[in-house]
DNA sequence: AGAACTCTATCTATCTATAGATAGATTGTC
DNA sequence: GACAATCTATCTATAGATAGATAGAGTTCT
């Protein structure tokens, strides 16, 4: 594994195709298309795809709390989740792409424990960013008081999520 | 295809599996193991991996929506719209099985359109129970007034399916 | 009644395509 | 010359699928 950029490519590429098919639907030779390399070379830099999806996650992950932090720096905390939910919104636009941890949470039960451990770090990093969020705009005035913060945030997380994977089956949304 | 308790069995393992770990997560031999029969015996009966995942969908389908005709004989909305989300808890717990539908939607993008409209139809079908729960509720004085039920329906629903998605990913409810 | 036939459901054996993975040669850059 | 990155060629395992045989239950013909 290495940082460069043929390996980003592969991980940008390796997203997408989780994202919008599942960690199951998509092979070695779909990204080989794609990135322009033959198979072996992707195993040059990803010796298994268990390593690929590991990487994958840990990137993911990583450029999510960046955004967290700058939608963080908005004035209002109703801005904040305004800025949240708009790259939930933008994200599916792009092929009805979803977030990349529910992708994985749907086929989690045959995934080794090792990635099930970064993506529940995942859902409890959101689930604590939406919170304090929470709590802000409780102490500016902005949102209603809430009894439980933390279980307000997780059913905004809920109904996030579940409006990606229901948008998609959708006719509501999608009518043919 | 036919309609003997050996087809039944094949379906009803293959939604387990689908609701477990996802469409293209399992095999005509993960199916032969638990059935007991050979992966040609199953081909018999579904020629196709489509063709089973059809069948599975309508049968799911109707036993869903007889669900919600029994819910519909309780007394209250309320009483309605507990039953309903108990059903999906129940369905939880078996093996953290989360909603065919859901599960299915998760690798829509890589399945034919005669199964996303299959899913779609099931997927409406839920929003317009839910939308005349809410609005029967609020009739009887039970739910407060909603600007928007069907709306509100929707909004029920993606908590309710992404709720499940979570919850098998997040370390509050599997804690290591 | 009994022989011949047909249908259902299963089996064994096998096919083709594709999955992820590996060995080893080649190329290009420092 | 050494190393990084890519390639060609190939491997093993498994996927979904099919062909053809078989056992046994039911049907039809004479």
């Amino acid at each position: 594994m290495n940082n460069g950029s043929t390996a980003l490519k592969i991980m940008e590429v390796a997203s997408e195709l989780i994202q919008t098919h599942g960690f199951h639907a998509f092979s070695y030779r779909d990204l080989s298309d794609r990135v322009g390399i033959k198979t072996s070379s992707i195993h040059y830099h990803f010796p298994t795809k268990l390593d690929l999806a590991k990487a994958v996650i840990h990137h993911y992950h990583q450029a999510f709390l960046d955004k967290l932090d700058e939608f963080s720096k908005e004035e209002t905390a109703k801005k904040m989740l305004q800025a949240y939910t708009d790259l939930f919104a933008e994200t599916f636009r792009q092929g009805k792409r979803i977030c990349l941890c529910v992708s994985l949470a749907s086929d989690l039960n045959g995934l080794p424990e090792e990635i099930r451990n970064e993506i529940s770090i995942f859902v409890d990093a959101h689930e604590i960013w939406l919170a304090s969020v929470l709590k802000q705009g409780i102490d500016e005035g902005g949102f209603r008081k809430l009894e439980n913060p933390r279980q307000a945030a997780r059913n905004i997380f809920y109904a996030m999520e579940g409006a990606m994977l229901v948008a998609r089956a959708s006719s509501v949304f999608f009518p043919n």
